[in-house]
DNA sequence: AGCACGCCGACT
DNA sequence: GTCGGCGTGCTC
């Protein structure tokens, strides 16, 4: 039985009038701020209700859309409006609570509701093409953990979510537990408590692929009642984790970003793992950020929300100081195992000291890899840089090989001699010569990956080991087959990107090596430290899980940065005391709120032209502390041949920033013949300026 | 965002 | 004489 919050009142007291014509206000799924109104035809009357998807005439073609509104007789007549074209689903595809919600997120980050309420399908329903990648079901490395008994201070948060799942009110949690303390365990028991008292549970994780040991634990703890939105899924299969979802069959919803919006009639629990990850903000429009979605649906649900991380991004705990949101704190590692020790090395050659390369790898960090080897222990090795060289350059003319569509250089990728743009994703084969004087001479400045795989090698001849980065699991089964062979020690090395510093779980990892700790620190944003700490943080805490203690290695040329010292020491505490200090003394986020205006268009003369139109706009109406960042061109200046602008927006609140936006995208269409050949697009929270 | 209508250049 | 370039204007 389907519960649709409006439903049409047919068998209802009210008589109505069927000579009077039916209106249906609806949502299209294209960047315009207004609905459209239809008469909705007799046949559908009996059918039709609010939340349905349809597909209507519009413009010259059709197009799908979403009824928002019913207004079903008594209205007075209008002209000239169509008919709804067909009823795509018989029931209602969206109930009140995710209506409601979408119109919250449309209104809240300037985006056309429409193209909102698009995003909340489940690509099923949505009748897109569907990926061509595999489910990855279980893989069989990691191991969900064998449940055992909890420490204290899991127990200590465990009782705290409880009693607020019990009150049936809203609330919200920042589970701060350092890597390894068993976040996890405390889900899975909270969920316990809102499945026996018949509620059901979100849970959002950053990237389901890479939390697969998440879902393990859950399928463990609620069998079949879990269901999993993954990317690699059938759209039939989606379809139906959504609708086992809406009939409140499945008592728990593990997925990505747009899981948020997955009907759930008797939610109690929302989850968002790893709450400081980026990956929870969606880089297209609609650009919401789907832990502040959650936490407002939680809001609106009555129900608990609990955000956990081992390094809170720096709003939540913020939120925490604010008292927004109640701090459960998982300070050690389960079993009372010791944190690895982290240690630095500096790359700077001493002053006097004979000038040499600087080299990859230290001598410190070489042989400590070579102790750790000769005691059968396994290491990781993590560069966030991928490919060989991301520098080419001719030695005779000086050329530097750059992509004709984007201000980067090419990477040099010595697995399929190349030169690869890592923006665009551009490819052609390297010759070994220059192409501009056919020079043999080529530099290859920097390191990747590959390199330091070369490296490895030379360094350590009979030692196995992968690399795991973007290019080395392009292949389907890529991915699990490297986390495979090197859980079961086929390889002593796994060498990675980003990769390697998520929730992978070894035991036999006793070193971590850093290959560049600073390489995240200079990019043009104002939360580069933040995240630099939390990269690190997390990269380490993949040393010394299983009996031996782990121990870390950052190579740095920048030692004395906070972001470095907080992550040798290993306190959060300290580095967002630091960190906060500065956002407050530039007047940055949390202190200020702000959004970014992109503009991009081939011309850049118009581009520019535009940008400084809509900055004049805002700066006419600068009250309210409102303030401007620009126009500058986009750290990345072009890309794909457009050449890209941005004018940041900072205010005191949202509020006031949400109203120079509308204003801005009002004054942005009426002028809009003016900026022929630009686009504009509001970032509301962004989440970097880049 | 699509999509079509509309007015100026190189082709069978 | 037509095919087609992408400028501009609208979508209930």
């Amino acid at each position: 039985m389907e519960t649709s919050h409006i439903s049409p009142d047919v068998a209802g007291s009210e008589p109505i009038d069927d000579r009077e014509p039916w209106y249906a206000e609806i949502a299209v799924p294209r960047p315009l701020p207004q609905t459209f109104t239809y008469v909705v035809p007799d046949e559908l009357r009996d059918r039709i209700a609010v939340g349905s998807q349809v597909e209507v005439p519009f413009g010259r073609s059709r197009s799908p859309g979403f009824v928002v509104s019913l207004v079903r007789g008594g209205a007075a007549p209008r002209e000239g409006l169509k008919p709804i074209g067909t009823l795509t689903y018989p029931d209602p595809v969206f109930d009140g609570a995710i209506l409601e919600l979408a119109k919250w997120v449309s209104e809240y980050y300037v985006a056309s509701l429409g193209e909102v309420l698009m995003t909340a399908l489940p690509g099923g329903l949505r009748k897109e093409a569907r990926r061509a990648s595999p489910p990855p079901e279980a893989r069989g490395l990691g191991l969900a953990q064998i449940p055992r008994s909890l420490s204290a201070a899991q127990r200590k948060a465990l009782a705290v979510v409880d009693d607020a799942i019990t009150a049936q009110v809203f609330r919200s949690f920042l589970l701060y537990g350092v890597t390894g303390s068993g976040k996890t365990e405390v889900y899975v028991r909270a969920a316990e408590t809102a499945v026996a008292a018949g509620g059901q549970v979100l849970m959002l994780v950053p990237e389901i692929a890479l939390s697969f040991q998440v879902v393990e634990r859950f399928r463990l703890a609620f069998g079949d009642r879990v269901g999993v939105f993954h990317s690699g899924l059938t759209a039939r299969r989606r379809q139906d984790v959504w609708r086992r979802a809406r009939s409140g069959e499945l008592a728990i919803v593990v997925g990505a970003r747009s899981a948020v919006f997955t009907p759930l009639p008797s939610l109690r629990l929302l989850v968002v793992d790893e709450e400081h990850e980026g990956a929870y903000k969606q880089a297209e429009t609609p650009r919401y950020h789907a832990r502040e979605v959650a936490i407002v649906r939680a809001h609106r649900a009555g129900a608990t929300v609990v955000l956990g991380s081992a390094t809170p991004a720096l709003e939540s705990y913020a939120n925490v100081q604010r008292g927004k949101l109640g701090l459960l704190a998982l300070p050690e590692r389960i079993d009372a195992r010791p944190r690895a020790s982290v240690v630095v090395h500096d790359l700077r050659p001493r002053e006097g000291a004979p000038k040499e390369r600087t080299p990859i790898l230290s001598r410190e960090l070489t042989r400590k890899i070579s102790e750790r080897l000769s005691k059968k222990e396994q290491v990781i090795l993590f560069l966030n840089r991928r490919g060989y060289a991301p520098f080419v350059q001719c030695r005779h003319c000086g050329l530097v090989a750059r992509c004709h569509q984007c201000d980067v250089s090419l990477t040099f990728h010595r697995t399929s001699d190349s030169l690869v743009c890592h923006y665009c994703g551009d490819r052609k084969t390297h010759f070994g010569t220059c192409e501009n004087c056919g020079s043999l001479r080529i530099l290859f400045a920097g390191i990747g990956t590959q390199r330091v795989e070369e490296e490895l090698q030379a360094l350590f001849p009979r030692v196995q080991a992968l690399r795991l980065d973007f290019d080395s699991t392009r292949r389907v089964g890529s991915y699990e087959h490297i986390l495979r062979a090197f859980g079961a020690g086929e390889a002593e090395i796994l060498l990675g990107t980003q990769m390697v510093a998520r929730g992978l779980d070894f035991p036999n990892v006793t070193l971590v090596g850093v290959i560049n700790a600073d390489a995240g620190l200079n990019l043009p944003d104002f939360r580069s430290a933040e995240r630099t700490f939390q990269l690190l943080t997390q990269v380490a805490g993949r040393a010394g899980r299983g009996e031996r203690p782990g121990e870390v290695v950052l190579q740095t040329h920048y030692p004395e940065h906070y972001a470095l010292t907080a992550a040798v020491v290993q306190d959060y505490e300290a580095f967002f005391l630091k960190e906060i200090a500065l956002r407050r003394e530039r007047e940055y986020p949390p202190f200020t709120r702000m959004a970014n205006l992109l503009f991009d268009g081939e011309e850049e003369a118009r581009v520019i032209r535009a940008a400084e139109w809509l900055g004049t706009i805002i700066g006419r109406d600068a009250r309210k502390g409102l303030t401007l960042l620009g126009p500058a061109p986009q750290p990345l200046s072009r890309l794909k041949g457009k050449h890209r602008w941005h004018l940041a927006i900072r205010a005191p609140h949202h509020a006031t920033l949400r109203q120079a936006c509308v204003v801005a995208l009002e004054e942005w269409e009426r002028t809009k013949r003016e900026h022929a050949g630009v686009r504009m697009t509001i970032d509301m929270d962004p989440i970097d300026l880049l």
